[in-house]
DNA sequence: TTAATCTATCGAAAGATTTCGATATTGACA
DNA sequence: TGTCAATATCGAAATCTTTCGATAGATTAA
């Protein structure tokens, strides 16, 4: 990401501390923070990570057996999270409903990282 | 990640749906968990992309021109949060206080993204 | 059609987060 | 020392999230 302006290091009495903000660009973070709260959850991003180990579509039944400790409605709570963030897809499979990684969801977070290598 | 078991795609009624979930490696995830949970925010995630947009350690005051529509306690305890995932790190000059992107910060991202493509 | 299975949705209770005003803390300077 | 300025912390109100039991929708098989 780009320079802002130099910043004072003296200190003066009274006077303000700093420059203006810089002219920051306006981006639209509001994807980048659903992605981010949706991984922001422990069961969430264990799911994510057993999707990601998987490598492959895997059953919500799976999912369930991952993550037994909890309820079947909270575990599809959390995958409609997953989804909602775009950082998984879904296919049905006869009465079977299977997961995976959104490969977008790879990109888009491969993104945000090279952001912040200037 | 690794690769988990096959999940069989023929569909036999009142059979097990899938296979065992494989035996997933236990990580910690609690790192992670609260790196994703403060940049789950759209206060803090813009924060976080002031800060390394500034490239350099910027005071508060001036984060606080930045994100002028919230109280200085506000902008104080999302900057706490920041801090305790590690995301950014402090330094007091005079009666300042300065904040930057905490180096190890891109590098764990990194980590994260480089865990997603196997 | 009927019954069975898999997954999603609804509604409510418990818990966590965001936000603010008030106040404390820290450091600089007179 | 006392005062001022910059940040942090406290405590409470409002809002959002997590969780569950109950129930609905969708699909398959008999």
């Amino acid at each position: 990401m780009g320079k802002s302006a130099a910043i004072p290091s003296t200190i003066r009495r009274g006077a303000p501390c700093c420059l203006a903000p810089s002219k920051a660009r306006e981006r639209s973070f509001a994807s980048f923070v659903s992605v981010f709260r949706a991984l922001g959850d422990e069961t969430r991003l264990r799911i994510f990570a057993y999707l990601a180990d998987a490598g492959e579509a895997t059953c919500v039944c799976n999912i369930e057996d991952y993550v037994k400790e909890l309820s079947q409605p909270t575990i599809s709570h959390h995958l409609r999270l997953l989804r909602e963030a775009g950082l998984v897809t879904t296919e049905r499979r006869g009465t079977w409903i299977y997961y995976s990684i959104a490969p977008a969801a790879r990109e888009q977070l491969a993104k945000f990282v090279a952001l912040l290598e200037d």
